[in-house]
DNA sequence: TAATAAATGCGACTATGTTGCAATAATTAT
DNA sequence: ATAATTATTGCAACATAGTCGCATTTATTA
């Protein structure tokens, strides 16, 4: 299946780039003024995924939030090692800098990684 | 409000003090082959949280699972500020003992954690 | 035993996310 | 440039998770 260029996965790819926070598929939504439907937009964000264009965070609300891979590529890292902060007060999601550390359990095998901080950004402070 | 015992509750309660796993509502149900509501268990495992009982993670499916609090009121902790992992082979949720490291991030207050390892346990090794 | 109010069951509802399918449009081959 | 191929889209239907209002039940207290 190879990926083509079309309007809308440029569309959502640019809300994406230019976004300094995670966002989810109903704000990305309200971005695109509706010129996107809901089912294409998820469609086209986990291809992102797939792809290692962008990865995926499940915060503490149930919710996926998107967000471009910087460093996600990182040979050195798992996928979505980095932690993520979620702000009650202006509910956002970013990636944050700092890696997970945790050691490894014996015997356990872990492949990916989903870690939220939850509480006031500094913003909103 | 005061609390009251109830059958429900205490039958909620003993099935998640049973279980060396973090339970969701379904799993729950399940154990309690229909005895009581949907809407009635999620009432039960929530006042448990508000009451400091149980805690909840939410994990990388978008589910909420449930536990009963071991070392949850130890004042030198945040609330569920220990690592929990997930098998997606048994599908299962566990609490690690490892307590989860950050760096306070400038400015920001951190009020709560929601961290999630996924890959194989032991067991399904 | 009666009064009070917490807890329950049921149904309706919201929200998030996925999937089948026919129509559209980007790519590739002619 | 045109036609063939097939990835992508829009729409509707569906699935699952969780919440809420309200009448009824039931634990607690008076
Ligand atoms: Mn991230
Ligand atoms: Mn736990
Ligand atoms: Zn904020
Ligand atoms: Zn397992």
């Amino acid at each position: 299946m190879k990926r083509r260029n079309t309007e809308s996965k440029e569309l959502v790819l640019s809300i994406l780039s230019n976004s300094t926070k995670a966002m989810s598929q109903d704000a990305i939504e309200r971005k695109t003024e509706g010129k996107i439907d809901r089912a294409t937009i998820y469609r086209i964000l986990n291809r992102f995924c797939e792809d290692g264009i962008a990865h995926k965070v499940v915060a503490d609300d149930g919710k996926r939030y998107f967000a471009i891979c910087v460093k996600c590529d990182d040979p050195s890292n798992l996928p979505n090692n980095h932690f993520h902060f979620r702000c009650t007060e202006c509910e956002t999601i970013e990636c944050m800098p700092e890696i997970v550390k945790y050691s490894q359990p014996e015997n356990y095998t872990i492949k990916k990684v989903n870690c939220v901080l939850i509480g006031v950004c500094s913003e909103c402070a």
